[in-house]
This record gives C-alpha cells, sequence and structure tokens, in this order.
DNA sequence: ATATTATTCAATTGATTTATTGAATAATTG
DNA sequence: CAATTATTCAATAAATCAATTGAATAATAT
C-alpha cells in the first residue's frame, strides 16, 4: 500500500528531528545558538563539556538539519538554519510547561512567577516605553545588548547593576529583560533593583523573541569602530 | 551557580518529551492519536506492531505526558494530553517539511503538490462552501465524518467515491479533505475526482487542523441511534 | 468460580547512544 | 616549512533502547 510506505517513511524522517532533541545536551547547545552563531569552542566552554564531545553532537544537530555551519579561519560556526527550529524549540518547552510537573517546580522556584510581567503583548509594551513611563533595562551581557536589542531599552549588564543602579531615574517603573522565559538574569536583576527601591518587574519574552516576531529591534556600533 | 541548575534541569526534562519524539513507530502511534482516543489494540493493529510493543511504546509518550489513557471496561484508550501536543507535533512537521530534503521528495511523490489547493484562509473556504460556489467532500471512513466534520461538508469516504460519484452535482468545484498534509485519502479522491471530469482540488489541511483552530464543526449522530 | 479478553510486566537479545581518549585534518602564523 | 590552533574522526566501554516472548494482571462474561 502506497499511504504506508509515505507515512513510515515520513515518520522516519521526522524522527531524526525528535532524535536530535532527545538529548539534553542538544538542547542546551540549541539554546545556546538563540544568542546568535557560535564556533564549538565557545559552545563546549559554555556547557562544560569536551570539544570533541561538543563538536559531535553539534554535528548530529546538523545531521537534522537543525543547525547550519559556516566556516571562517579555522573556526566553524554554527547556527540555527532557521526560524522554525526556533519555533521548534518554542512548542516543545510549551508542552513542557504545560504537562510536566517537573518543569512548573523548576519555574516556581527559580523564577517565582510574582515578578514576572504579566503576558503583555509586546506593541502594547513599547508604545509605554515610548511615552516614557516605563524604563526597559536590558541586562544581558553588553555585547549582545550591542548585536541587537529592543527599541529604547537601556544596557547595564546584571554584573555592573550594583555599581551603576544610579543611572536610572528614580521612582520609574522598571522592566528588565534579557534572553527569554528561562534566562534568569533578569531575575536577578529584579531581585536586585527591588532591594534598592525600585518597582521592578521581569518581561517573560526576551531579545530573542521579539526578534522571532519580527518586531524592530536597534543595534549600536561597538565603540570606536 | 543556581543558573547552571535550573537550565540542566529544564533541558533534562524537555529532553524527555524529545526522546519521546524520537521514534517513527511513536511519532505513527501519535499521528493515529490525531483521529481522536484509540485503544492499545486498535494502535497496534493500524501500526502493524505487536499489542505488547504498542503498550510499551504508548506507556512512554504517557511516561513524557505527551498522551493521557482512559480506561473503560477491560480496555485503554489513549489520547492527547493537550492542544499543544498537536502544535508540536505540527512545528516538527514543519521544520522537517523546510529543511530535510527527503521529506520533500516523499511530498513530492506521493501528493504531487499541483493537485493541492494553495494555503487558503481557513473561514474564506467556509464562506465559499456556503455560498454554494464549491462543494466540499470529506472522504473519510463515514465513522470519523460522524464524529465532526467540516460544516456543510458532504460524506463520501473514498471507497465509496467511485460508486457514489453519481451524488455529486455535476460541473461544480470539489474541494476534497480528509485528515491533513500527510493523509493520502484525498490524494486518491483528487485524482478519482479528475478521471470523471470533475474539477477537483484537495485541502492540505484536514478534519484536525479545523478543530485545533478552534473553528465550529458538525457533528452528525449515528443512523438509527 | 472459571474462562475470556485487553493490557501490562519481566526477561532476553541485539542494536544504538554517550562520553572519553588520543590521533588526524585543515587553516593559520612565525 | 614547522608549529599552533580549532575541529573532526576513530575506537572504546558503559549505558540505554527496541522488539520479542511468555507470563501476570484486571475487568468482564458465562
Amino acid at each position: 500500500m502506497a499511504e504506508n510506505e509515505f507515512k513510515s517513511g515520513l515518520f522516519a524522517q521526522f524522527a531524526r528531528i525528535g532524535k536530535a532533541l532527545s538529548s539534553p545536551v542538544r538542547l542546551e547547545l540549541l539554546d545556546l545558538l538563540n544568542r546568535g552563531e557560535q564556533s564549538v569552542e565557545a559552545l563546549a566552554g559554555e556547557t562544560g563539556i569536551s570539544v570533541a564531545n561538543a563538536s559531535q553532537h553539534l554535528q548530529q544537530l546538523k545531521a537534522a538539519r537543525l543547525v547550519d555551519t559556516r566556516k571562517e579561519g579555522h573556526r566553524v560556526y554554527y547556527s540555527f538554519s532557521s526560524p522554525a527550529v526556533l519555533a521548534l524549540l518554542r512548542a516543545l518547552q510549551q508542552v513542557g510547561e504545560e504537562r510536566l510537573l517537573e518543569v512548573q517546580e523548576l519555574v516556581e522556584i527559580y523564577i517565582n512567577n510574582r515578578d514576572t510581567l504579566e503576558p503583555v503583548p509586546l506593541e502594547k509594551l513599547r508604545e509605554r516605553v515610548s511615552k516614557g513611563e516605563v524604563i526597559l533595562l536590558d541586562v544581558r551581557p553588553e555585547e549582545e545588548y550591542r548585536a541587537g536589542h529592543l527599541p529604547e531599552a537601556h544596557s547595564i549588564p546584571v554584573e555592573q547593576l550594583d555599581e551603576r543602579i544610579h543611572e536610572l531615574p528614580a521612582g520609574k517603573e522598571v522592566i528588565a529583560y534579557c534572553r527569554g522565559p528561562y534566562c534568569l538574569l533578569s531575575v536577578s536583576a529584579v531581585e536586585q533593583l527591588r532591594e534598592k527601591g525600585f518597582n521592578a518587574v521581569r518581561l517573560e519574552e526576551g531579545f530573542p523573541e521579539w526578534k522571532a516576531q519580527n518586531l524592530p529591534y536597534e543595534t549600536a556600533r561597538a565603540p570606536f569602530t
């Protein structure tokens, strides 16, 4: 029967992608690629696994066509092959968050949802920011801010927040964001801000989400170039 | 570092779901569940694997919380645990279709895209149907039609199409649908209809897609109950 | 109670997968 | 050309996974 051949062929192919998503290490690598393309060494460093091991996992992701490579000098840069990959990861996280108790517990413990901004249409947020009602604060490392950030966002990397907190106009509401729902940088930032008396909330969406929705964003040139 | 614990915990959880999606057999089982809840035996029969094997795979899907069970008599019925699972499967297929050459080839060979209706907003389709511009034809088995079908759709299961083709008003455009983009019932129906001189196209979306979008649908009682 | 039926469990076998190690490759620099 | 660097490849051992078989369970019917 033709239908069976077709279906079993399809399922075999889709299972390739499923298999790529079946390892925690590979999911972590994909998560890191959210920040943009990265070299094998950098990815290995950030995940704490050996370079050889990272290389092999990345090759599996490539075999499933979830990532692409670009060679420059003697460095290989990996990146998402398509926005659809991001959508797939998001769907995976969606199911996990909805169905896996363990995920809900982790989120409860580490993110403590009270501090999170209720899902707000991102366009609406932009309006409030441009009216000056709130300060939008990007707490990722400056390098990532420079590569792209939400319109009118200010940059204070979370490690510098303590010393630079005076730069923020006192009394104004602050909305902090970083790399998305599972990034803890903004959680820590909100904590620090509240300690200092600021009215601060965390934006669940991060820059990757913003970009994925094709909303306009700003970039800043690196200083002195 | 707290962030690492959190992240590695999350990835381990998400990987559970990825693992569930890493087997062709399990993907086929999930695909069958698109038609509604089914017993272990029925699923084993349709996939052609042993009952014990099906049971084990289904239990893995359940462990990943992708499906739920309901016990009735001495039969266990499995079904999707949430619409988010359908969305996840669709995201997986989306990436596969976009990125895997092998999938594109299979679709090309078996579905032959020329016959497919260009993606049309489903609401718009409904308008054309209710104006009587086209006949909407459900070619799934009658049982599935009865459980739910697109508004104003007529039912002629594909196996009966040859003998019942005279029921269709000659000269009118026919849009055939079944269970979705990878279901071949409507492909075969369109082929038969064209042979008989009908202007027929295939709707890529099927009833599961329609339902997933929360569009209204009709049900028919079984005859004589 | 006994028999029947649908499902699950347990044990086995063979095949895959993972992380590690050390060597091989390929691009760059001195 | 030799040395350096980033990545990949190959071989290994431990862990995990898939399908099969036959027995165990649990719900129903006789």
